[in-house]
DNA sequence: TATGAATGAGCCTTCATTCAT
DNA sequence: TATGAATGAAGGCTCATTCAT
């Protein structure tokens, strides 16, 4: 009668399910992401049961294993999902920028803005990603890192153009732009007093302008 | 004292227990936050078994209880005893600097040397901690504002000082210290490669300086 | 409340379960109170681990939690199930008494023999029922409350009729009825003696109709 | 540092440390009988540790330990304590009544009131004391029987005298007479409604006579 | 493909009892 | 004799995951 089941982490994990390519599938497997994002930012990753997310996706518990490995694998494809879509966002954007203290100036507004005007996915991204497991930090790592190149590679551009001082660490100056923003946003999410991210964008510019340009007085 | 009923969240637990004053229960208090700070940082906060910390600290499950109301309790005075070292060490080392930015320098230099050379507490600063429900947050918050305070005294004093430049907004001076440490620490806790963070000190600072002082090339 | 984290008691749990339409469900839940009535006859309400339940109801553990909110929850709904089949029952067969005494006379017998013929249920109804807690109380008390009405009214009426002496104050009267049947089948029930309690039904009735008959003789 | 302990029923209570002749000791034995008392009607016996007496008695949790083999051996000792009292009072009270109706209805009186003046006392015999393993149903067997013969004996009487129904089966009309005072007394102390148990006495004793006594009318 | 009832391992917490002091 | 810190077994409950339908 009974199922045989129990609560080991998943070994099959291994193989993550990836995005289906069915577009209805893919509608469904979206549903969940969103789902996933959104009672995450409420519960909490580990105070959130799956059937939470099933719900909010409007399908049954089991249907989310037939996308996804394991709750683990939903946090990980979630942030994917979401870093993705800034990464490219980001550098579409970024295409048309003349020089790479532009760039990054863009890169700060657009992800300030975004994560500002999208309290759940800020809450998801800064608060509860952290929640992680060794496994889940490792899943996350991937498309993290594409993300921190992203940085550290318009810095690098930025010291050959000779707009950003060369002796600074390249790699050093991308973790400081990044966590900047992220104590900035993560502060914003977690105060309970309500005010705008987005008007501490230029004052973060002027600090991080002042850190990395060569001649900040032009 | 306490006992409380089923295994209803602990309702008296309101009243955190405090550090004792009895030098033996002290003893064993601290013998329970060391075996804590080492436990989650073994398994992390959600994967750690209070019986784990029990184990570790020699002592039985329930007497965990005797010294903490709950496993919440426990991260948070883990937490509060090692920030609270922290910032005394820094107020004491801070004393004799003759200027703001040494004062940051040094806190700086303090934190990421207390860190790297303690990988075990800061995989708990950096990671466990913030796998953290609001409790834990709440919990969190007090001592934490008080070494934010700290930093961002020193950078208002720098203004006062006109060492710092006066047109930076404070409160993103010590998001851009906080977050800029935080970041590095954090990639070296998590990195595979082994590295010595102490050796990136000098390269932070660099950038922390260019970033904040009126006459870097001074 | 979940394993509330912790083991917080459910949040969700006010609203009970009810009894499920589904009939395969209601099978099982049936199965559950069954289960439940054994095992709380056998080892007692405080020493009946759930588990005991969901072996005898061959469920697993959690399976109970699906049916009820928590083990009072069982308790309670093993009250209910037994006392409104019961009140329901004695409705039904005296209906056709031409008398309130007859009907009266009626419920003692109905309710002896029952419990007189199924010693685990007087067991659960006489001694484990009374393990109980303030909330096991409250629930208890509507159907209790409707058996008690039951039996006031058929002195009430009764005494209408005048066949029930009119001084005799109705409630007592209840008290009286009640208080003595359960005192005989506790006494029945906690003895180490063999005998059938069905036997001394003559012998209540008689007392019972000398305390509320008004022309005993008759 | 072990203590290697158990929780297992204590095998050695067969020998029921009993009541301790030494003066002060007595009178320590006393003060843990009336805060168990006290403690056992607040919280009830099954949600109040040992601590929770200790507490109320001024003494340390261990100290019971030493007065009483365990917890269920002082719940036995606060019942045998208050009901030997109990019983002590009517037999004092009953030896100058005429006949043996008398006696009955002093018992009557004197019970009701003992119990509607003070609920702490009542709470415990009524709820608490039902609360009750085997283990204490047993230990509490002997005094209460000792109760029980006090009014089967005036009811034997009564029927010897001729003041009784002799038809009545004895051990059924102490059942009556019990039994009704136990659920006017229970629903009293359960009752949120307050009002007097004291006044029902007579309507108790009204009905109760009707039920007994051989020429009602006389 | 989708469902959701069922599973059962696991964990936080309590508290009766012990015993070193 | 008295203390109370320490013990550790026990149990209610949760929820990730499975699989019969």
């Amino acid at each position: 009668m009974p199922y045989m089941k129990t609560n080991m982490k998943a070994e099959n994990s291994l193989e993550p399910k990836g995005i289906p390519d069915d577009p209805r599938k893919r509608a469904k497997y979206l549903a969940i992401i969103e789902a996933a994002l959104e009672a995450f930012s409420e519960y909490g990753y580990h105070d959130c049961p799956v059937s939470k997310i099933a719900r909010k996706a409007n399908v049954a518990d089991g249907t989310i294993y037939l996308y996804f490995a394991n709750k683990e694998e939903v946090l990980i494809s979630v942030f994917q999902e979401k870093i993705n879509r800034l990464i490219t966002d980001i550098e579409e954007l970024t295409e048309e920028c003349t020089n790479s203290w532009e760039k990054i100036e863009v890169l700060v507004r657009y992800h300030m803005s975004s994560l500002g005007n999208d309290r759940v996915l800020a809450n998801f991204l800064q608060i509860q990603l952290r929640q992680s497991s060794n496994n889940i930090r490792h899943g996350i790592a991937i498309p993290l890192k594409k993300f921190y190149f992203l940085i550290e590679n318009f810095v690098a551009e930025g010291q050959k153009e000779g707009v950003i001082d060369s002796l600074i660490n390249a790699n050093i100056a991308r973790k400081l732009i990044f966590g900047t923003i992220d104590e900035v946003v993560s502060c914003w999410v977690l105060s309970r007093r309500q005010y705008d991210v987005k008007e501490l964008i230029d004052d973060v510019l002027y600090i991080l302008r002042r850190a990395l340009i060569v001649d900040v007085a032009a």
